[in-house]
DNA sequence: AATGATGTTAGAGA
DNA sequence: CTCTCTAACATCAT
């Protein structure tokens, strides 16, 4: 007996999580047959649920993409799965003799006697099933931004972005549309290494800010890939903190520690609604233009 | 005990 | 179009 159970997906699903749990899974399901589903809560499921069933019965898994912090399963038949985790889903693959989690909403059935479970404590978690290739035409992904990798995400274009835009930076990276896949944690995170203020306005940073800032987020998005995230994955019972990245953040979650570069308490205020760290010292507000 | 905060995003309203 | 705020929900800390 070597593992009874696996949970993919963690607290904190930004882009590096959502390709840790993308990863994960494609090794777990890939190739299995879905053989029932059962809908314990179905409005996570966008369209009907009655049609989401019926189509996905029998059909297999081919792979799993990623784009932004949705996944996208890949089915024979032509059809794709676009899932995202929001604040708190979690995928597992158990047998189906384990009982169900308490938050456990969706079921697959599999071929081989496992179940992929979808787990999501404040139901927040959409899944959308649509015919491959047709994806982008959901309203969510059409919007989305470059995936924050060297061939797509292009500093130019990120400059005239930003230069266009009356909110603050911290606000404007986390709304997805002018880069995908930061979340709360990696924007202050990215914002800390480039010495910006989560509220200086986006036209306000210079060119020579928004290069230092476009070679960060890439950095940093794949340095926490590299350390798969902070998701924790269960083996048979006994927990292995695989994920190790909450051991490199600098602010997010510091609030009074000192910063790692000067020292100085990291500060915690909110912005847009969100709660955001930052080190008063190396990131100061240059100009208070409103 | 009640209130506020918690990783996200769609949708409403200005 | 852009921007801001709230709702969706459960749990935990204060």
């Amino acid at each position: 007996m070597i593992i009874k159970k696996r949970v993919v997906g963690g607290k904190m699903p930004e882009l590096p999580e959502v390709e840790t749990v993308r990863r994960g899974l494609s090794e777990l399901v890939t190739d299995k047959q879905i053989t029932g589903i059962e809908l314990l809560y179905p409005k996570i499921i966008q369209g009907d649920p009655q049609e989401f069933i019926k189509e996905l019965t029998g059909k297999k898994f081919e792979k799993i993409d990623r784009r932004g912090k949705y996944l996208l399963f890949r089915f024979s038949g032509e059809l794709t799965m676009v899932s995202h985790l929001r604040m708190e889903g979690k995928y597992s693959v158990k047998s189906s003799e384990m009982p169900l989690d308490k938050h456990t909403h969706v079921v697959f059935d599999l071929d081989d006697g496992t179940q992929l479970r979808y787990n999501d404590v404040r139901k927040f978690g959409r899944m959308h099933l649509v015919k491959t290739g047709t994806e982008d035409d959901l309203a969510a992904l059409k919007k989305l931004g470059p995936e924050p990798t060297p061939e797509t995400f292009l500093v130019d274009e990120f400059y005239q972005e930003l230069q266009k835009k009356k909110k603050v930076i911290k606000t404007a990276l986390l709304d997805q549309t002018i880069v995908a896949g930061l979340g709360n944690i990696y924007v202050d995170e990215v914002l800390w290494m480039t010495k910006i203020h989560p509220e200086t306005k986006c036209f306000e940073i210079t060119h020579e800010q928004t290069q230092k800032l476009h070679d960060n987020i890439i950095l940093e998005l794949n340095r926490a890939i590299k350390a798969h995230g902070t998701t924790v994955f269960t083996f048979a019972g006994a927990n292995a903190e695989i994920g190790s990245f909450q051991n490199q953040l600098n602010v997010y979650g510091k609030k009074g520690e000192p910063c790692a570069r000067c020292q100085t308490p990291i500060e915690k205020i909110v912005v847009g609604q969100r709660g955001t760290h930052f080190c008063p010292h190396c990131q100061k507000l240059i100009s208070v233009a409103s």
